[in-house]
RNA sequence: GCCGGUGUGGUGAAAUUGGUAGACACGAUGGACUCAAAAUCCAUUGCCCUUAAAAGCGUGUCGGUUCGAGUCCGACCACCGGUACCA
């Protein structure tokens, strides 16, 4: 990076203004205060042991920005920060370094907040929450307890994405793709014993309350597709020679004629009900083999080879056509989704038309529209019903409602819903996490931990080391294993597992309410007072599994009466990634990575506010650029060397007079709009008119460091201090604009024959459109491009432009 | 495959309801200041032709609607993000 000479102190500045805004408490929420509330929130970051990034600091500015604002407008602004501070990263380090995650944590948190402040971000530091803190953990404990007494938690043996290299349970959110979201290594399935939150009886409510999320297309977009509702019916097939029922779920009843084979997974429980009813079952056995042994993954990658085997001497009938058809499995049919069966449609469904074609399987067309000799026709939209005696000719839509209506007349099914989501895997065999508050007793069995013996805190032990039986290391924690039954008082085991790492961020948000209640999560006074989230920003990343969580868990608390409002956030946005120089997402291994602290020790905090808010649209990605933060140092060098320009003098122009009044407007909306590049764009102009002046007006000034002073706090507020003033520009008043003074005397109109600008004329405002008319017929640059043409006529807009069509 | 987004100068990017494409900034070039450099200030800067003026061409591609399209409609291409045998 090139030399510069600054033209002000930077380091000296921001040390100055910091020190006075956080030890004299300038950004503390007022509980209950007369002004109006305002909540923003940020999501609270992890505490690396390497400090902030650069992307922390694009997350927080926003809101930043707009908290400043907010207080400057007389709002009671509640801006809060926390830590989010269990997790693996600190418990390998902690094993690595042999240091206890306690004392990792805390550090690391130290310097957190200490960079947080030095980048001058107004959080109220009062409320600072810890999830590994015992007085937070225990209201997670406390939570968790109340959803076991009302039914949410459940213990069962299950199918389980497991990390082997982890040694640690996955939820499916954590394993997407079949690889660990950690570290990356292909996640097998195991059998294991796994607490579960019944998220899924959220469903359906946690879809509906989308529609009071003020978000983008995106954000909600990829909310819906992870709950995944699909409507559809159960079907139930006969079985040849049994009473018993094969039960399928379909979005396609319509198509029940074209059904021609059932597909069932192969860890469906009729394959064992049935043995000796099956011919083949030593072939199916060897099947079921290979398909537990393919990873999630490999099922994944292989899916365009579809493998299945016939159930020999098992039969389903069509409940419509009557005729028997065979039934197969296949692992293209899942067990967790549906009820692990289908009945195959091949006609109109892709994946059964490839099953279909390869095992040489009967296909009947029961939609018209397109040429089933080639591929399915899956479109719902244009075909209509054939060789369907009971809705033939109907459409899709059509068919559907009736074949339900018989279905359910005739007992053979009936409508249904179903969730892509799935419960919640709640379990982790980790020591850094809070321990799930439960007690196994021989006599009594799962005995949960008594409310008013929470927390169950973590043992501060020298050991925290995984087991090798892939046990939580509290296992081998002698003290806190044994204890006594709360029931009998017999001897009893405490649970060893403690909760995911989304366990603690799934409330906080509450906490900063009443960070220091012992009695409640927050009490219902402080709760009414701050009411929901305002503005919730955070990364893109957490808008399928925290926002879900943490609205499920809100919901739940709502439910119980311990909340007042259903849905936490009023509004969700996220920023866009900061990608390194080279247009690569930041990695150590590229080596493109960019510190925040060394910006700021180099160019100060209020230049890498400036550039990161200026470098682009605040939610799209965008390269960083060296260059492009010496542009914002430059800008605010240029309002620093002003200054001296400012005059008691008059130099009142109403031209000077509605640029400002434009500007006022314009940041403002621009804030409101997270368009904060356009906003620092308007104060640049509005810089550059100042400085084609000898002199300007104090109050014009003032209204530009004013503007500027949520951006580049620091500077804007050591200048103020030297304009003379003795309070804060913090909660200085936010300029107002005057609407009567955005009125142009004068207007430039554009003058174009066929839509081709040809020349401009000034004229004034709200100038008579006829008379107009006249006036671009005149021109001479119009009257050129006339020649040899025929006028047809004229369009006007009035103070903007003149089209004259000609031919 | 499906869902969402993006595509505009040398670069980051702007552009209300369709109404002057390229605001603002970076870089570059020329000049001023300086012994010189940095910093600062001034000027130019979409492409093409040109001494200049004036034309012409320009928002991923092809078509359409319109007096007028970066913006609306249709078909496609490329890239980014998400998701994936979900029946």
């Amino acid at each position: 990076m090139s030399e510069f000479i600054p033209s002000f102190d930077e380091l000296k500045i921001e040390k100055k203004w910091q020190d006075r805004w956080y030890n004299n408490k300038y950004f503390v929420a007022n509980d209950y205060s007369e002004k109006e509330k305002y909540y923003s929130l940020v999501e609270f970051p992890y505490p690396s042991g390497s400090g902030m990034h650069i992307g922390h600091i694009r997350a927080y500015l926003s809101l930043d920005v707009l908290s400043r604002k907010r207080r400057m407008e007389g709002k009671n602004v509640l801006f809060p920060i926390g830590f989010d501070a269990f997790g693996l990263p600190t418990e390998n380090y902690a094993i690595k370094n042999q240091i206890h995650p306690r004392i990792v944590t805390d550090n690391n948190i130290k310097v957190f907040k200490e960079q947080l402040k030095a980048a001058g971000l107004s959080f109220d530091f009062s409320r600072v929450i810890d999830t590994t803190d015992p007085e937070y953990y225990r209201w997670t404990q406390w939570i968790f307890l109340k959803m076991y007494e009302h039914g949410l938690v459940y213990k069962d043996i299950a199918y389980v994405n497991f990390c082997p290299d982890c040694k640690v349970v996955l939820s499916n959110e954590e394993s997407q793709g079949g690889k660990c979201d950690r570290c990356d290594s292909d996640v097998i399935q195991l059998e294991r014993d796994v607490w579960f939150l019944k998220i899924t009886e959220y469903a359906e409510k946690l879809l509906e309350g989308l529609d009071e999320l003020e978000s983008n297309s995106r954000i909600r977009a990829e909310q819906e597709k992870w709950i995944g509702k699909s409507s559809g019916a159960y079907i139930n097939f006969k079985i040849s020679g049994s009473e018993k029922l094969l039960k399928v779920f379909t979005t396609r009843p319509d198509t029940i004629y074209g059904a021609t084979f059932m597909v069932i997974a192969p860890e469906h429980p009729y394959l064992d009900m049935f043995k000796d009813q099956i011919q083949n079952f030593n072939e199916i056995q060897d099947y079921q083999q290979k398909a537990l042994l393919k990873s999630e993954f490999e099922r994944i990658e292989l899916a365009k080879d579809k493998t299945g085997v016939e159930i020999k001497g098992l039969k389903a009938i069509n409940p419509l056509t009557n005729e028997e058809i065979p039934i197969f499995i296949s692992d293209y049919v899942m067990i967790t989704y549906g009820t692990g069966a289908i009945m195959a449609v091949p006609a109109h469904d892709t994946r059964d038309y490839e099953f279909a074609k390869k095992y040489n399987l009967k296909i009947i067309e029961v939609i018209k529209g397109g040429d089933i000799t080639k591929e399915a026709f899956t479109d719902t939209e244009t075909g209509l019903l054939v060789n369907s005696p009971l809705i033939d000719g109907l459409t899709v839509e059509a068919a559907k409602q009736k074949i339900i209506e018989f279905l359910e007349k005739n007992q053979l099914g009936e409508l249904a819903e179903q969730y892509r989501m799935k419960d919640w895997a709640f379990n982790r065999q980790r020591y850094w996490g809070e321990p799930i508050p439960i007690i196994y007793c021989d006599k009594c069995g799962v005995v949960p931990v008594p409310y008013e013996d929470l927390p169950v805190t973590l043992p501060m032990v020298e050991k925290f080391i995984p087991t090798d039986t892939g046990e939580s290391p509290l296992a081998n924690i002698e003290e806190f294993v044994n204890c006594t039954c709360p029931k009998c008082g017999g001897k009893a085991k405490r649970e060893t597992d403690t909760m995911p790492q989304w366990a603690g961020s799934s409330w906080y948000f509450l906490r900063y309410i009443d960070p220091l209640n012992h009695e409640k999560i927050a009490s219902k006074e402080k709760l009414a007072y701050w009411g929901q989230v305002d503005w919730y920003n955070g990364g893109m990343e957490h808008v399928t599994r925290h926002l879900i969580y943490s609205r499920f868990w809100n919901h739940f608390l709502y439910d119980i009466g311990e909340v007042l409002y259903k849905e936490p956030y009023k509004k969700r946005t996220a920023q866009g990634i900061i990608l390194g120089s080279d247009n690569e997402k930041m990695s150590k291994s590229k080596g493109n990575v960019v510190n925040p602290m060394e910006i700021i020790d180099e160019f100060g905090a209020d230049t890498l506010r400036t550039y990161v808010l200026f470098m682009s649209d605040y939610e799209m990605s965008t390269p960083w650029s060296d260059l492009g933060l010496k542009g914002a140092r430059r800008f605010l060098d240029k309002i620093w060397r002003l200054f001296p320009n400012v005059k008691e003098a008059e130099t009142y122009t109403p031209d000077l007079e509605r640029i400002i009044h434009e500007t006022i407007k314009g940041v403002g909306e621009d804030i409101e709009n997270m368009k904060y590049n356009t906003a620092i764009a308007k104060l640049m102009t509005l810089l550059n008119e100042y400085n084609k002046k000898d002199a300007i007006t104090k109050a014009d000034y003032e209204v530009l460091l004013t503007l500027l002073n949520p951006i580049a706090p620091h500077v804007t507020e050591e200048l103020w201090e030297m304009l003379g003033h003795e309070t804060l520009l913090v909660y200085e008043t936010y300029p107002e604009y005057d609407e009567a003074k955005l009125v142009k005397d004068e207007v430039e109109i554009v003058l174009s024959v066929n839509g081709k600008v040809r020349d401009k004329i000034i004229v004034e405002n709200n100038f008579d459109q006829e008379k107009l008319k006249s006036l671009a017929l005149e021109s001479e640059k119009v009257q050129n491009h006339l020649e040899g043409k025929k006028v047809i006529k004229i369009i006007v807009v009035p103070n903007k432009l003149v089209n004259i069509v000609a031919k």
